[in-house]
Parts: structure tokens; sequence; C-alpha cells
DNA sequence: CTGGGGAGGGGGCCC
DNA sequence: AGGGCCCCCTCCCCA
């Protein structure tokens, strides 16, 4: 970390992507905004150039080698007749809402499609569904018969990733452009009007460890005038010739464990599908502040519905359901259902009454550890959790969240009394800030452990902001250590401009803090 | 508003 | 590696 991102701030919205995409879907059934049209007989689809470079590495090497040539002018329209409009539609579909929705018999056209556009974790999904191995792809006809037999009653189906393998789920997260072979396609000719001018994509690239396929850099391109063409040619792929695909390293997928963990830590070389900086942080943070605990090879696993990184092995499936919503652990007692065996376990202590967690002091049983806990700060008259705003002690720390969240209390302080000339209200508001921030941030990062997380509100973020508004800006300007900071991972590339514009926010804010601070003096001798 | 219970979810350890 | 078990945290609901 570098000297100047020591304190900062990172406010995470997690359901920030969710909504964006979202948006991007409604702007492109609406059309709104749409720069790029594609077409697969007949069929028109207007979509966003941005999106399809997201998702597709054939569309993200086209544009980048496109704009390393010409400037960045651009394709309007697209034409992929080699992809069918049904599974054209789908994969849009999947670039706009993470789900791919595809009638079983349409399979395999998703398959070519998705290969043929370098969209690498659908085609991983589809592989998977069809039984298919990345080598066995010549032998997917004979096979595809056996496995697609479970799919044959239902005319639609929304591939659960649940159902993918989770090397293959790991793999897609950590190597988006797959370390896997992808194996030749059948020959397929792709007419397009771009053909005319393009004819096809830069066969060749530097490879280049530091090269950044989501940010393609035109000064990169070996040859400027390699003009990319919007050509699927046949059984030629020219998007294959990245780096990382063509050069997968021989043991991949023979990867260890550890090796697995530097790769995911080592954001330079992931895509879109970078780690969280907290997530690695907290990891580290596990390993360094275990209390004591060792923490073995986790296996961290990424989740391909909400990015999450999950720890632990065979926890993945665990957490996907909780996406998916499958409880497949009934109470034959009364018939609810969880997600999670031990939950259920759990639950059967209320109708056998067991309550394994007596209290030493009183007849209390509890049934989970954490109220017997919470139970027990009662007996001692502990009240640990407090309030530092109002000084209000609770027993339970969810319970001094929940004070947290009402009103008073932030009313209370987070304005400096008039007439309290001796104690300025920045630190006053600075401590306020701490104060509440340290209730719900992660201990290790307030207690100014560089290898903690960044400071992030991970919880009652909207109250924080509240507070922060409270503060006011102008307040925090000077101190540095609590400016904001993005943590996307945009941002984490490129430490210049962030600290660029942290930089001119700073500014802006000291200025207004000092005509205020004048203001305020001229109010105080009044 | 507060105390308490139940449930959902993540992580660690162990088999 | 996967799953069971447990602990911990958080949220929601109710009295």
């Amino acid at each position: 970390m570098s000297p100047g991102e020591d304190g900062l701030i990172g406010i995470p919205f997690p359901e920030h992507s969710n909504e964006l995409l979202s948006h991007l879907n409604d702007q492109r059934r609406t059309g709104l905004l749409c720069d790029l049209t594609l077409t697969s007989r007949g069929a028109r689809y207007p979509t966003h150039r941005s999106v399809m470079a997201a998702v597709s590495l054939y569309f993200r090497r086209l544009f980048g080698a496109e704009e390393g040539g010409e400037g960045g002018g651009g394709f309007s329209v697209c034409q992929l007749d080699c992809v069918s409009p049904d599974a054209l539609d789908a994969l849009l579909e999947f670039a706009y809402t993470a789900t791919l929705t595809i009638p079983s018999s349409g399979m395999r056209d998703v398959l070519r499609g998705a290969q043929l556009l370098g969209i690498q974790c659908v085609a991983d999904a589809c592989r998977d569904i069809l039984g298919e191995t990345g080598e066995a792809e010549g032998e997917a006809e004979q096979q595809g018969g056996r496995h697609t037999e479970r799919k044959a009653d239902g005319g639609v189906e929304k591939l659960s990733r649940r159902k993918t393998d989770r090397k293959k789920v790991r793999r897609v997260g950590l190597h988006h452009a797959s370390s896997s072979p992808i194996n030749p396609v059948s020959p397929v000719s792709h007419p397009s009007p771009a053909s005319d001018s393009l004819r096809s994509l830069p066969s060749t690239r530097p490879p280049s460890p530091e090269q950044d396929e989501l940010r393609p850099q035109p000064g990169q391109n070996g040859d400027p005038r390699a003009i990319p063409g919007a050509v699927l040619n046949g059984d030629h792929l020219p998007w294959l010739h990245d780096p990382r695909i063509a050069q997968p390293p021989p043991a991949a997928d023979k990867l260890s464990e550890d090796d697995d963990m530097e790769a995911i830590v080592d954001g330079a070389t992931m895509g879109n599908t970078t780690l969280p900086p907290s997530a690695t942080d907290r990891g580290a943070a596990a390993t360094v502040g275990g209390g004591g605990r060792k923490r073995k090879s986790q296996t961290p696993q990424q989740c391909p519905v909400c990015q999450k990184i999950i720890h632990g092995a065979g926890k993945l499936p665990r957490h996907m359901r909780t996406h998916t919503g499958e409880k497949p652990f009934q109470c034959s007692a009364c018939g609810v259902r969880f997600t999670r065996n031990d939950k259920l376990k759990i639950h059967m202590r209320k109708h056998t009454g067991e309550r394994p967690y007596p209290c030493p002091h009183c007849p209390a049983r509890f049934l989970h550890s954490y109220d017997l806990k919470n139970h027990l700060s009662l007996h001692s008259g502990t009240r640990p959790f407090e309030c530092l705003l109002c000084h209000k002690a609770f027993a339970r720390e969810d319970h001094l969240q929940r004070h947290r969240k009402g009103h008073s209390c932030l009313e209370l302080r987070t304005r400096r009394p008039r007439g309290d000339a001796g104690r300025r209200e920045p630190p006053d508001a600075l401590e306020a800030f701490q104060a509440h921030s340290s209730g719900f941030l992660p201990r290790s990062a307030l207690d100014g452990g560089g290898s903690g997380p960044s400071l992030m509100f991970d919880v009652e973020r909207e109250r924080s902001l509240a507070l922060l508004a409270h503060i006011g800006p102008q307040r925090l300007a000077a101190y540095p250590e609590f400016f904001l900071r993005g943590l996307r991972e945009s941002d984490a590339e490129d430490p210049g401009r962030r600290s660029e514009s942290l930089a001119t926010q700073r500014d802006r804010w000291r200025d207004e803090t000092e005509e205020e601070n004048g203001e305020e003096e001229a109010e105080e001798e009044e």
C-alpha cells in the first residue's frame, strides 16, 4: 500500500453491479445508447460495445485492436451469422443478466457461439452440461445425448452455476479467458459486413504479462496497421492467440492450492474477476490476526453469481444455495426447509427441547452458543458494547448496532454545541466518526494494521454516509486518512487517477474548510 | 426502546 | 475435496 492510501475508506456498494447491469439491460432493450448492433441471419441485436467487450474476449480483442489501429472509430454493425440467432440472443441475455437461459436443444449452438466469441465461462458451463471436456469436443456429439437426457423434460432451463464443476468455477473465476485449451471448433464461415474492411483479428499479439486485456492499450499492439476484423474465420479463432489463452501454463490445471491462492491474490493477472482487496486482505488478516488459529489452505472460490470469495473447501455449494434458494434439508417434524444441514440440526432442537447451552448461573438454557454468550453478559452486568456517541451500553453487539441505526444518537453529537469554544468540532466530529465507524469496521482495520482490510463500511453504510453528511466533507479535509477510497478494481488498477482525483477533491474540501472556519470564527465573535 | 429468540450466512477445524 | 460440526456475526421479529 502506498503511503497515500493509508487510512483511506472504501465504501462498497454491493448492489451496484447488479443495478448497473440491470440498467444496461434496460438500455439494451430500449436501444438507448446502443453503439453496436449485432446481426445474425437477419436478426438484429442492439447492444453496447463496452458490455460486449467486457464479456467477450472476441470483442475485447476486436475493439481493443481496432482502437489501437484507428483511434476508436468503431463498428456500428457486426454480423455474426456464425452464431445462430437463438444462441446469440442467449449470449446477450447472459451478458446483461449474468444468467444463461437457453433451451436444452440449443445448448450446442450456445456452446459454439460462446467459443467463437470467447465467452469462456459460458462455454465451460455448456460443456459441463453437455458432459464434454475441453479435450473431448470431437466426441461431444456422441456424449451429448447421454448428458442432455436429464434436461429433456425442461424446455427452458436456467443453468445453475452450482451444477458446474468447482474446478471449472474456480478456473473461470481466476482465468476468465480460460487457461484451458480451447479446442478448434468445427469450421464455420462467418460472413460479416465488417469483414470487407477488416479481414481478421490480429493473429499475434506480443505476449505481455503486464497486458491488461480489459483495458486494451493501443500502443501495445505490435502492428498499428493490424486492423481487426469482425470476422470469425472458420476454424481460425484469432483471439485465441491471446497470450493468456495461446500460452496457458502447461500445468495450469494442476496448480496447487497455494498456487491458486497466489493467482487469486495476484490481481495484476486477473481481469474482472479480480479479488476484491478486502477479500484478500481478510485472508491475510485471518492469517496474521487469527488469534493463534492457523489458517490452512482454504481453497477460496469465487461465486460466479455475486463474485464473493468463499473460503473453505466445499463451502461454495453451500453458498450457492443462497442464490438458488434451494433448501434440501427439511424438518421431518414441521416441514420447514433449510439450506444447510447444520441449521436443520439446530432447528430440530426446538422439537426435541434440547438446549445444549445451559447458563451456569440460572436455569436458562439456550439453543445457540452465541445466545448463551450474550446471556452471560447479563449476569456479569457487563455491557461491553457501548455507543461512543451517547455512551449507552448494550449487552449485545447487534443491539448496539440497532441503537446506532436510531436517529437520536446521531443528532445529539454530530453538531458542535454552540458556545463550546474550547472544543473544536472537527476533532469531535472526527471522534464521532471514528467511534461510529469502529463499531462496524473490521477491528483489524481500526487497529491501524496495514495488513488489515482498508477501512470499509461493511454495515450501516447509509448511516455512515449520513454521519459523513453531518460532519461535512469539509471537516474531513484536514484528515486525509479519512478520504474515501473507491475499492473498485479499476481504481486499484489506476492509482494515479485515483490519487489525482482525491488530491483535487482534498484541495477543494480544504479550501471550503478554510472558508467555513472563517465564517464560524466570525460567528463566534458575534 | 430493550431483551431475547430464531434464522441466515461465512469461516475454521476435523474427518 | 467434500461435508459435518461448530463458532461467530448479523438481521429480523416479537413481547
